[in-house]
DNA sequence: TCTGGGGTCCTGTGTCGA
DNA sequence: TCTGTCGACACAGGACCC
């Protein structure tokens, strides 16, 4: 594969861009998911390959080059994605290998600047000020980073070297795959108008329509607009925003520490669901998973918040702020409960819930208040001891009798031809009496 | 075409207390 | 005591990102 260097269009790799100032780079792997699971099956290699899961609901999760080329993309239904490339080879993600990749490219990051901030999995922003003695320039770091990750990882990665977050994100999209852009300092203004409105990080669908509406086609068209008319279209905080980004303006640092705001999970049902009892099993095993995270994060939560998203799509949430915070998963399922089964719902056909906890403060030094009818040996105390059971015999070895199999249906589970053909995800083992059917009613 | 799962952030509205 | 205002907070929904 080739490694290009310095891909801005308008020069060649002998009159290198001007990268004083530079500091911030943008660092996103190519095709992450797709390329980390070729890793184990180099014979696809070169071949379109997608990867996501096998549901009739699941969409793409990542996808090689080659198959982006039929137009396959992330996010994309599978239904379309196999439509569109039907010679592709399809698999399934393996989140616990890509977890071990990230980090060991997170890690090499730290060995050439501590100031790393994750975006996610595949991608990240440094700042290298500190490094620049060292190790030279921000052009020089960034190639220096693309050989490493290759080296160490056998996958690519693109990177944006400018001197804000936001131009080396949109410089290291420019980039794919495997390339290097910089932009320089007095080359930014010039660099950021000319793009398409959507380029900017933060204009999606709906904002690039408003936009589109108003006669706003490039950066620079934002650019010259009256901050007021992008205030009545957009809002006090987006509209001044876009304005800041179209002239190259932003000032949010590379931060290390970003903590999390919420914890939660919410599941899609391989078919749509109308039977109560079915929704409160669910709520009670995404409450758990929640409550289990909460924990082991070091946090408890205040506000625990439901979501339900109908057949026709349409979603609702619901939320409670509790008296006092809580990691107890008893708490948060009979919290989330009590808010589904206020919504009084008449069968309505439902396709997805999920349980989240909001409003996260330190475990530590956080106030936990008993109730005078708690036992001894409260709800707690067994979250703690699952949670070491988990730690010892696997996630989902001690869970709820409401979500464990009854022998006639693990007998049944057992016999090779009643086995589901689709699994939704991987993940626990209590998928087998979790999967609805299809049909009118449930239960 | 038919839409996952994990999140963050913003906005509008309602409520409550000073 | 009543009324209006303001800020803080809770809640619901939506847009966006990877």
């Amino acid at each position: 594969m080739s490694r290009r260097q310095y891909a801005l269009p308008q020069r060649g790799a002998e009159h290198p861009p001007d990268d004083t100032g530079c500091t911030v780079l943008h660092v996103d792997m190519d095709a992450f998911f797709a390329s980390a699971s070729l890793l184990s099956r180099p014979e696809l290699v070169g071949t379109p390959v997608i990867i996501g899961g096998g549901g009739n609901r699941g969409v793409v999760l990542s996808a090689t080059y080659e198959a982006r080329k039929f137009g396959v993309a992330s996010a994309m239904p599978m239904s379309r994605a196999r439509r569109l490339c039907p010679t592709a080879t399809v698999i399934a993600p393996d989140h616990h290998l890509y977890s071990q990749i990230s980090a060991a490219v997170m890690a090499t990051f730290e060995t050439i600047t501590p100031v790393v901030e994750p975006l996610s999995l595949d991608e990240a922003f440094l700042d290298v000020s500190g490094s620049v003695r060292r190790l030279g320039s921000p052009a020089k770091i960034g190639q220096l980073i693309r050989d490493t990750v290759h080296d160490e990882q056998g996958i690519t990665c693109s990177v944006g070297v400018a001197p804000t977050k936001f131009v080396a994100k949109l410089a290291s999209g420019l980039a794919k795959p495997d390339g290097m852009v910089v932009v320089p300092r007095d080359e930014v203004v010039t660099f950021v108008q000319q793009l398409p409105v959507g380029a900017l990080w933060g204009v999606g669908d709906k904002t690039e329509e408003t936009l589109l509406r108003l006669g706003l086609h490039t950066v620079a068209d934002i650019a010259h607009t009256p901050l007021d008319t992008l205030r009545r279209a957009l809002g006090e905080s987006a509209g001044p925003h876009l304005h800041d980004l179209a002239w190259g303006r932003d000032p949010r640092h590379v931060e290390t520490q970003r903590r999390e705001r919420s914890i939660g999970s919410d599941e899609t049902f391989e078919f749509d669901v109308d039977d109560p009892a079915y929704i409160h099993r669910q709520l009670l095993k995404l409450s758990d998973r929640t409550a289990a995270r909460v924990r082991s994060a070091g946090v408890l939560g205040r506000t625990v918040s439901i979501k339900v998203r109908f057949s026709d799509f349409t979603t609702i949430t619901r939320s409670r702020t509790l008296r006092d915070p809580t990691d107890v998963s008893r708490e948060i399922f009979d919290t989330a409960k009590s808010l589904y089964d206020a919504l009084g719902l008449q069968r309505a056909r439902i396709r997805l819930v999920g349980v989240r906890m909001e409003g996260l403060v330190e475990s530590v030094g956080a106030p936990i208040q008993g109730t005078l009818d708690e036992p001894d040996h409260g709800w707690r105390d067994a979250d703690r001891a699952v949670d070491r059971a988990s730690a010892r015999f696997g996630a989902g070895s001690v869970r709820p009798a409401s979500l464990i199999p009854d022998r006639d249906q693990a007998k049944q589970r057992d016999r090779p031809r009643d086995r589901p053909r689709d699994r939704p995800r991987d993940g626990g083992g209590d998928k087998d009496r979790d999967q609805p059917r299809p049909g009118p009613a449930h239960g």
